[in-house]
Order: C-alpha cells, then structure tokens, then sequence
DNA sequence: ATGACGATTTACT
DNA sequence: GTAAATCGTCATA
C-alpha cells in the first residue's frame, strides 16, 4: 500500500527532495470530491538565498513567496508570464525558503477530468469550432507535461498557495510500496526558463526520469545538458 | 502611479 | 528558431 509522505519527507534539502519525488504520487482532490493522481517525472531544485534563479534570492521576501518560508511540506504556487500556475513543494526547514518545483507528471487516474480542465467546454467551442480543428484532443502523456500544464490538469491556482501537503485535504504525495526509481533510471541537467540567473544558469539542478514520455522539452530533446545523476 | 518582467506555452516562419 | 499572448508583482519614483 503507498503510504502518504509525511514532514519529514520533505524536511530534507531541495536537490535530495527534487530527487527522492520522482515516481511519487501527486493526489489531488478537487473541491468536487473527485480524485485525480498523476507520476511525478520531473522536478527542479530551488536553493533559496543563495540561488539567484530562486524568487527568495538574496532573502527576497514579499507576498507573493511567502508560503516559501513557511514548513517543510507546504505548497508554493505562483502566477506567471500574465496566464499560467506553477507549483512548489516547500522543503528544508521553517524559515529556510527553499523548495521543488514540479514540472511534470505522468497521469495515471482521472483523466478524463484532467483533459477537461486542460481544454474547458465552452458553448461557442462545442460544436463548430471543433469540426474547425482548431482544438485537438490532448494526448495523456501531454496532460501534465510542464509546470504550468501540469497545474492547469490538477486544477492548481493561487488559491492553493500555503496548503500542508501532508494534512492531504486536498492535495498530497503518495510514496509507492514499489521499489523507489533506481538512479541510472534519472538524468539532471540545467534549469529551464532562467537565463536571467547568471552563474546559476548552469547549475544542473533539474531532474528526470529518462524513459518518460511526460517529460516537458525544450528544443528538440529533453536530454540537453544530460549528465547522469 | 508607472514600467519592466517573468521558474511558460503555443503557434508559426 | 522566433514571437505573441497576457497580467500580477515588485522596484522605483
């Protein structure tokens, strides 16, 4: 039976949690009572103070983050680039601002109701625009794929930001019975989306499961800047 | 009050 | 590969 993760889980620094999330459960219940769970494959550590790719660099502390600085386990989401969510497992101590950010996920229940929140049903989209073809049917491995889909299909906003993880109510980690996923299953490489961060930029700090075919891309291949973990 | 800018995604050349 | 979409947030004034 998979066991949910409890504080001290997530209470480890965020290059060991980014890594330790991978083939975890992500659990989500939505406000409807229906459950929707999904693989993590991707993940990328955030350092904090130190890291200028970290929204808490240099101890930056505003409204916006600072669900980073409460406890180990609890969610950090963030509004961007005017449209999209993206969401992060608070981690290390109270206080110590770092966290994971989830990239991607491999969709394994509830589908269906994740494709709807991907792709609403609008009443001037039903019919004709469909026969139009200008909305295709999203493939399952495309459901969770990038941070901001990844929130888009598990109904993740803003209004989730500062929810403890491991109370569960309406969002958890499930670790599996399984065998965790052995290291030469995983790649790092550098971070996507931070050019801005300087001697940080190259910092391999994301991480994957190779054979996974949720993981986001970026350019033609999701192996670029690949080391073996 | 204002302006620059995203831890992104998608479509298009 | 390049570009547009789109707006909350934060530093500056």
């Amino acid at each position: 039976m998979p066991r949910r993760a409890t504080r001290r889980f997530f209470a480890r620094d965020a290059e060991t949690l980014a890594q330790a999330l991978l083939g975890t459960t992500l659990a989500r219940t939505l406000p409807s009572g229906r459950i929707l769970r999904a693989v993590i494959v991707e993940t990328e550590a955030y350092l904090g103070v130190a890291d200028r790719a970290a929204h808490t660099f240099g101890g930056r502390r505003t409204p916006r983050n600072e669900s980073m600085y409460a406890q180990p386990g609890t969610l950090y989401v963030y509004f961007t680039y005017g449209m999209h969510h993206c969401a992060n497992i608070v981690c290390g101590t109270l206080n110590e601002p770092i966290a994971v950010l989830l990239r991607a996920a491999e969709p394994i229940e509830g589908l269906d109701a994740m494709r709807e929140l991907r792709q609403p049903v609008t009443p001037a989209t039903s019919q004709r625009d469909f026969m139009k073809s200008s909305s295709r049917v999203i493939a399952d491995h495309d459901l969770c794929r990038g941070p901001g889909n990844l929130c888009k299909a598990l109904g993740i906003d803003r209004g989730l930001d500062g929810i403890d993880l491991v109370a569960g109510h309406s969002l958890s980690v499930e670790i599996p019975s399984s065998v965790p996923i052995h290291p030469d299953r995983v790649s790092r490489g550098p971070r996507i989306g931070i050019g801005y961060a300087e001697d940080w930029v190259a910092a391999p700090l994301r991480f994957w499961i190779n054979d996974s075919a949720a993981v986001s891309r970026v350019g033609s291949r999701s192996t670029r800047g690949r080391r073996s973990v």
